[in-house]
RNA sequence: UGGCCCCUAGUGUAAUGGUAGCACGAAUGACUCUGAAUCAUUUAGUCGGGGUUCAAAUCCCUGGGGGCCAGCCA
């Protein structure tokens, strides 16, 4: 609504300014015509576990660089290790990258389709003398290795002949040798400072079925010598990975060079980091298989399932991603980023209702019993066109717990005897005292209305200070509501005490399950996976695995933001 | 300890030898039938030192800090 006259040229503009290092190659290498205009990426996860919002900052770079520049994305399975892989991850996977809104259209691809190519160029290596068979045992392997300040040595079958080496490779494959009793070694330089560069591993032997290629194989080829390859055989113009791979690139690039083969090139970035959770693998898979999650889509996780689980929204993640920027810089980024992010998406399309997450019971004492009204409540304040709804009205209603105090702190306006305050769409109300049970717990407040004030205005002009919601208490519907906090108690989660390890850094608060809730009966028939905003309390899921009609689970993807709370916490 | 990479407001990210900008956060105020949203204002930065240059966040040297690498994982 405030925007310049001139539109298309600010959007250019904006295009055009605030462009990362990938994209700047991009450009360069578009504008020198590199690779005759074209533009080709991949996102190649391994199916070894389950897609988490650090691979979808990857997602979004590799899909969203291909869509920016007119250019192609690849979904590419990197499956060469079958003892970890399963299929089971590779459909999650292709699910969560759909989910996320991206399209990779005929191009799914497997580095396991290029297990016959990828065999040829290590022969047509070996025949150059560039590769040979040797017997030294992974343990033999690490001492010759070297460390990283002292240079490897030369293994004693670096030399073997390459018709031995063939024969020998060819043996390999056919099965005649154990796992682990030889492999397929690059002859590079073992006193290379690099280490990748130190002679690395091609091929293992491996009596394992993998999820695609079942028993064909008993050899399999590293990631070294499989990545840079299969971008060479998709035509990869810009292999974009993380940091840790750096110091593979000169191998990347050795492979392809000492094969002759079509050279993409690799360019790394910082991965994503986030406060209070954690994104490795292997640290997930332990929450999940000790249960400390209740499974991979647990809502307090990390991972895509869990945040879609959660509530968040595809155009949320993504414009998170946006919003993260891409650099070399290895940095963490605040939670409260995520969460905002799903806010700002949220706050534009959830519906508004009403929901009490603990209930307190109020008799409005002068209203008739029996009586009943429809009150109209708009579905979004600031948008008309989402329209409006009728709540029903009656002599008993429940509010929140937290909207009702014996004594007003300062700067407390919502409801203490003697105040008066509005009910959301309907009345002005006045606490005229509440009752206690033998705990000294309020369980019940008292109020009058002043049938004047209905539709939530005076005609006298009086104003009130708090706005509060509420609940018709025979029309409401209970409802099961999860509350979730981070899932580990400190920043970052390996900050722990002297000889205890990130479990001990779990919060045993991250989960908090309300049973006593109510929501207004238009959430009656409420589909899984719908979003809402419970009005003055934050954004709501309906669990898309637990919900059942008659039986609503609704789970807090995140609460608003609350400036009380932080007065309240202030003092 | 060897090699490689990195360091810009609290956080994240631009500026690629020429005015240090943006977003989020925070603070304050306005508005408000959501203590939300929205709007306005404010806040605060080039890791230290040296050099090159008319001019350095940017190039060079040096010190400091951080990350990655010694899987037959990816």
């Amino acid at each position: 609504m405030n925007k310049p006259p001139n539109e298309s040229d600010t959007s250019a503009e904006d295009a055009t300014e605030r462009r990362h290092f990938i994209q700047q190659i991009v450009e360069k290498d578009l504008a020198e015509g590199t690779y005759d205009g074209r533009v080709h990426t991949r996102f190649p996860p391994e199916p070894n576990g389950y897609l988490h919002i650090g691979h979808a900052k990857s997602i979004c770079l590799n899909f969203g660089i291909a869509a920016q520049y007119n250019g192609l994305c690849n979904l590419r399975f990197d499956d060469t290790n079958p003892t970890k892989e399963e299929d089971e991850y590779v459909e999650a996977i292709k699910e969560d990258v759909r989910w996320l809104g991206f399209d990779w259209g005929d191009r799914l691809c497997y580095a396991s389709d290029y297990f016959d190519q990828l065999y040829d160029w290590a022969v047509q290596l070996i025949k150059a003398g560039k590769a040979y068979i040797c017997d030294l045992s992974a343990e033999e392997t690490r001492e010759y290795r070297g460390t990283l300040t002292e240079p490897g040595k030369n293994s004693p079958f670096r030399d073997r002949p390459a018709e031995e080496s063939l024969d020998l490779f060819a043996r390999m494959k056919a099965g005649e040798f154990p796992d682990g009793t030889r492999t397929l070694r690059a002859k590079i330089d073992m006193a290379a400072s690099n280490i990748t560069m130190r002679d690395p591993v091609m091929y293992r032997i491996l009596h394992a079925s993998h999820h695609r290629t079942g028993d064909a194989w008993c050899i399999y080829p590293m990631y070294d010598f499989t990545h840079g390859q299969s971008d060479s055989i998709e035509r990869i113009t810009h292999s974009i990975c993380t940091l840790e791979f750096e110091n593979h690139r000169p191998l990347y690039d050795w492979y392809i060079r000492e094969l002759g083969i079509y050279a993409p090139h690799q360019y790394e970035f910082a991965r994503l980091n986030l406060t209070f959770t954690m994104m490795s693998k292997r640290r997930l898979l332990k929450l999940v298989e000790d249960g400390h999650v209740s499974g991979w889509d647990d809502p307090r996780l990390p991972t895509l399932c869990g945040l879609r689980r959660r509530g968040y929204t595809p155009a949320a993640i993504r414009n998170f991603c946006e919003t993260i920027g891409v650099a070399k810089f290895n940095s963490t980024i605040h939670m409260s980023v995520l969460e905002g992010a799903l806010r700002d998406d949220l706050n534009e399309i959830a519906p508004r209702v009403s929901g009490v997450l603990r209930p307190l019971r109020v008799v409005i004492e002068n209203y008739p019993e029996g009586q009943v009204e429809q009150l109209t409540a708009q579905n979004h304040p600031q948008k008309p066109e989402m329209g409006t709804r009728q709540v029903p009205f009656s002599r008993v209603i429940y509010i929140e717990q937290a909207d009702f105090r014996e004594e007003a702190p300062k700067k407390f306006f919502r409801l203490v005897p003697g105040r008066e305050v509005r009910l959301r769409y309907a009345y002005f109300v006045k606490c005229t005292g509440f009752v206690k049970n033998d705990a000294g717990e309020v369980i019940e407040v008292r109020c009058t209305y002043d049938p004047e004030t209905r539709g939530g205005s005076a005609p006298d002009g009086r104003k009130v200070k708090g706005t509060i919601h509420w609940l018709s208490a025979e029309h409401s519907l209970r409802a099961e509501v999860r509350l979730y906090d981070h899932l580990f108690c400190k920043a970052d989660p390996d900050d722990c005490d002297e000889g205890k390890d990130w479990i001990s850094n779990l919060n045993p608060n991250s989960l908090e399950v309300l049973t006593e809730s109510r929501v207004e009966p238009s959430l009656a028939d409420a589909e899984p996976g719908a979003l809402y905003q419970f009005e003055r309390q934050g954004y709501f899921n309906v669990d898309p695995v637990d919900s059942k009609p008659g039986a609503l689970v609704f789970n807090r993807a995140v609460a608003l933001r609350d400036q009380w709370a932080k007065i309240e916490k202030g003092k």
